[in-house]
DNA sequence: CAATGTCACGTTTTT
DNA sequence: CGTGACATTG
């Protein structure tokens, strides 16, 4: 039971509290993902649960991992409890049981781009923009846990909304794959729709933990609910302070309610931590605390109050990359990190550490699953797996060219109704195609089928292998290359490496879905070198990350938070939270940065100083007085500049127009009244706050 | 059918 | 400004 020394009062009282439910509210660095290993190691251990009655899910597959890993290593047998994300949790449970819905067990999962295709397949007139939104907004429904017959007009009031999500769903069906969505919302129809299904997970899964519960949508809770039997021990862990996914359907409300929604909730707090120094904390807490929906804890540490943070007023986008990268002359760049609210951002950092020969690596930005080769792969193995993969089937039936344009293929969509939906059936017996176009259907057909009679399941390597050299997409790709010297055949190489772990039966189906799922083992780290490197990173994509030193940069209205998030308390909230994250990565140093004007979409943009530098307390941190470069010593009004008026009280600026003759702003109170007003007529005068 | 031009668009995104 | 999807050319 070494396991069990060193763990403070509460996180003990987590680990071997008998039961469920349990909340477990943890802060940031409070060691949370201990306490999850260190409890699941103890009902194995002590109290004679069997590994394989232990569910636990979380929300990375990369967390996933590191967490069997811990766990693995404090028990014997533990190899058998079920660790997975809400997802492939979801497919794996779709892939035993989906019988009953229309699919096979070889489905594969359509990615965003898949589903973009597929709506603009259905609605071909609709811009681009427009499918993004109807695809966004499904995605939505499907979170929600709503289909096309509810009332959905607060998603998309698009009076064909409900038509297309309908045909959209239908089209999926008929195809035989799932979205993403479709990995948490079937699984729930399952289990609240069969008795057998659901007395039969119920009976296996004595214990459910599920990890980041702020950041579950409803559907995942209504998932979570119908796992959970009369006699489940269920135990979620997460941070309501640190919900930051609301856009991707997450509902803070969950963790807020999870009391009342499982009765005879025992809640437990983690509220030391173990990461960052004092003063950093202090920050954190001062910030977070303007927020109202929250359950309320407060971090401390026994650590000193360490280095006082520094705000830092600059003057555009690259004087802050060049500050930045002054100071990056001392330090561990290995523990450094560079937070940005927006990708964009990076760019200048990145051409300004190219030109002084700082290293860096960029977290987070394209996909290797993303990438054209891999994409065009993927949809050729999907389409081998199935042939009614229209989505598939476009992407790969003239790459490399074979005669096969536009014309030709709206021949074969059309007549493929004859045939099932079934495209290769489609191109083998359909009569409307001739010259070129017929050719290279034969030869699609041809070596297509030839490759659905190969063997996988011994070395699927070598399998794919075949795939990318019968089709042409290897020679394709490698030309690719000689043109403009990409790396498109050393990416399909890595794919072809990383297939090779996969055998038996499902080998296909399970390959394809750790890439859609999993990009984290595909991500290649060609960190061997081990040359220190600055990281750069988005705010949201360090959660669960920690440095010695982190910067914060873009702190300006309209970009951090952004401008529409001000006129809505609920996603200032979430923007608010999102600070919170970014400062409590932290260990020792932090720095935020603030420009008085910066390049967006090309044009220079003014801008205020983020509100919420305004709420760190004057005691925490060093800041250069802002008037050196952004002050509010001109008299214009900028969006999210703080204001008082005599008749309505303190507030800030929403937004500023002109109606030609006169400045127009629009101001938000503290009321909640929102005005407009001319300010060369009206008693409003700015505030500062710095 | 490839090359070249034009236009729209532009948060965050663990799955 | 930079990207990527589509249209227009030769």
């Amino acid at each position: 039971m070494d396991y069990l020394s060193g763990l403070n009062d509460q996180q003990h009282k987590a680990v071997t509290f008998q039961g469920g439910p349990l909340l477990l509210l943890a802060g940031a660095g409070s060691g949370k993902t201990r306490v999850i290993t260190t409890r699941i190691a103890y009902l194995i251990d002590q109290l004679g649960f069997s590994p394989y009655s232990i569910l636990a899910v979380t929300f990375t597959n990369k967390a996933a991992g590191e967490m069997r890993e811990r766990v693995n290593s404090m028990v014997p047998g533990a190899e058998n409890v079920m660790i997975k994300t809400f997802h492939s949790f979801g497919a794996w449970m779709l892939r035993r049981n989906g019988d009953s819905l229309g699919l096979k067990s070889s489905f594969t999962i359509y990615d965003d781009d898949d589903v973009n295709a597929l709506i603009k397949s259905l609605v071909p007139t609709a811009s681009r923009s427009e499918i993004k939104q109807f695809a966004r907004d499904i995605s939505r429904c499907k979170d929600d846990n709503l289909s096309p017959d509810d009332n959905l007009t607060h998603i998309n009031s698009h009076p064909n909304f409900n038509n297309i999500y309908l045909r959209y769903e239908a089209r999926l069906k008929e195809i035989g794959n799932v979205d993403f969505g479709d990995l948490i919302s079937l699984p729930k129809k399952l289990l609240s729709t069969n008795k057998e299904i659901s007395s039969r997970f119920q009976s296996r899964f004595k214990v459910i933990l599920v990890d980041e519960y702020q950041d579950t949508n409803r559907a995942q809770f209504e998932l979570l609910q119908n796992l959970t039997g009369e006699d489940t021990w269920v135990c979620v862990v997460g941070d309501d302070d640190q919900s930051i996914y609301k856009f991707r359907g997450a509902e803070v409300r969950n963790i807020l309610d999870f009391d009342k929604m499982f009765p005879g909730t025992q809640v437990i707090k983690l509220e030391e931590n173990y990461r960052s120094t004092g003063h950093i904390l202090s920050i954190a807490s001062a910030v977070v605390k303007n927020n109202l929906n929250r359950l309320g804890k407060t971090l401390w540490t026994s650590k000193g109050d360490g280095l006082k943070p520094t705000i830092k007023y600059l003057e555009n986008g690259e004087a802050e990359a060049e500050f930045i990268a002054s100071k990056l002359v001392d330090g561990d760049l290995n523990e450094t990190a560079i937070l940005y609210r927006t990708n964009a951002q990076s760019r200048q950092l990145e051409s300004t550490f190219i030109r002084s020969g700082i290293p860096y690596k960029i977290i987070g930005t394209l996909r290797f699953y993303e990438r054209e080769e891999i994409k065009d792969t993927l949809a050729l193995l999907s389409f081998i797996l199935n042939s009614k993969d229209e989505i598939a089937f476009r992407r790969v039936i003239n790459k490399p060219v074979r005669g096969i344009g536009k014309t030709s293929l709206d021949k074969i969509i059309l007549d493929s109704r004859n045939y099932d939906n079934d495209y290769l059936e489609t191109i083998l017996k359909t009569t409307l195609l001739k010259g070129k176009a017929k050719k290279g259907c034969t030869e699609f057909y041809d070596f297509i089928s030839e490759l659905k009679e190969l063997d996988f399941t011994q070395d699927l390597g070598h399998f794919i292998r075949r795939v990318i050299e019968d089709s042409g997409l290897l020679d394709y790709h490698r030309s690719q290359d000689e043109a403009i010297g990409s790396g498109k055949v050393d990416n399909l190489e890595e794919l072809i490496n990383s297939s090779s772990k996969y055998s038996g039966d499902s080998a296909l189906s399970d390959f394809l879905e750790a890439v859609e799922l999993d990009q984290s083992s595909f991500n290649r780290d060609d960190e061997e070198d081990d040359t220190p490197k600055v990281t750069l990173i988005t705010m949201h994509n360090t959660k669960g990350l920690e440095f010695d030193r982190v910067f914060i940069t873009g702190m300006e209205n309209g970009l951090f938070p952004r401008s529409e998030k001000l006129e809505d308390d609920d996603e200032l909230e979430e923007e608010r939270r999102l600070f919170y994250v970014s400062i409590t990565r932290a260990r020792k140093e932090l720095c935020f940065t603030s420009c008085k004007s910066r390049i967006l979409h090309g044009k220079f943009i003014d801008s205020s100083p983020s509100i919420f530098l305004g709420e760190i307390p004057e005691d925490f941190v060093i800041g250069d007085t802002p008037s050196n470069s952004n002050s509010f010593t001109n008299s214009t009004f900028k969006r999210g500049d703080n204001v008082y008026h005599d008749d309505y009280g303190s507030g800030y600026i929403i937004k500023v127009t002109d109606n030609g003759k006169h400045e127009l702003v629009l101001v938000k109170f503290e009321t909640g009244q929102v005005k407009q007003f001319i300010p060369e007529f009206s008693p409003l005068e700015k505030i500062a706050r710095y």
